[in-house]
DNA sequence: CCCAAATGCTTGAGGTTGTCAAATAACTAC
DNA sequence: GTAGTTATTTGACAACCTCAAGCATTTGGG
């Protein structure tokens, strides 16, 4: 009999595998489309997040983007010198800082918004059911996000 | 009757934000793991990629991380400093220079492995028929990778 | 054979992201 | 009101990334 080197990785490593090499490609994909409306992205990802009715403590963003506080001064600073974004002091806390998007931020952020929420090819060339499948799927995962941890 | 503001979005387009949701917290979570390791991310990603038995051309890296050849110089660089790697010139044309693994490379690209391959825990907490889905979802969506693009 | 073009890597300039520690300003509680 | 917290900023530093230019080597045509 041969030798079994490693027993076979379960399906969730298998699954793992794959959602690496998707997420990987997707990332470059998007990241050159970004590129053209001259946002990087941090950046855009930052536009996606920001609410465009309700403005944003600069910590609150820095903790949607998972990083330091400092970081964001950077972010929102490009993103203001562009006119995309305001900083707006907080009336009756003047040392939180609220980012509001200008109507020239709603505009690129439609096209972030379009641009990144697409699904790559991969996931769009799969049959109806196999994304509905994966909807349901990935939803459930995803639940397990927010209660645990 | 009320206004629709919207169409309900597709399967893929719901799939693709559960999709860019997972894979941002697990690129955090691993990528604090590298950290401890003394890694970065591309670090990371470049040491898994190199065949401990082929050396490979540094473009071919370039190629694989989806990068500028004259970044794959820094970073081959760092892992050189650090007697991760080595660089040798490949006989026959003394252009090319392979990238060989060390046995300490060896040695962390092993832990690198066994980190960046382990499902998220949002993953693993799925039911057995959940992965396996998810596993032969993925994978029919990987292979529509190789051949279009 | 020899020179021009192509190829593989490196270098340098310039920009973004990211971290940490220290500074500043503003609030809160005692 | 003073001491301690909290939100943001600043400065120092390192990694990543791209582009353009440079260097060495190889290749191909005359």
């Amino acid at each position: 009999m041969t030798v079994q080197a490693k027993t076979r990785p379960s399906p969730a490593h298998e699954a793992q595998k794959f959602f690496f090499e998707l997420g990987m490609v997707q990332r470059t994909k998007v990241g050159a489309r970004l590129a053209e409306l001259g946002l990087s992205f941090s950046q855009a990802h930052a536009l996606r997040i920001l609410d465009p009715d309700e403005p944003m403590p600069m910590s609150a963003l820095a903790e949607r983007l998972f990083c330091d506080a400092s970081n964001v001064t950077g972010i929102a600073d490009r993103l203001e010198v562009r006119g995309l974004v305001r900083r707006q002091s907080l009336e009756g806390d003047r040392r939180v800082k609220a980012l509001t998007i200008t109507p020239s931020g709603m505009k690129l952020r439609e096209q972030v918004m379009e641009l990144m929420s697409q699904p790559p090819d991969a996931i769009a060339a799969l049959s109806e059911a196999d994304q509905r499948a994966l909807r349901d799927i990935l939803a459930r995962a995803a639940a397990h996000l927010r209660p645990a941890n």
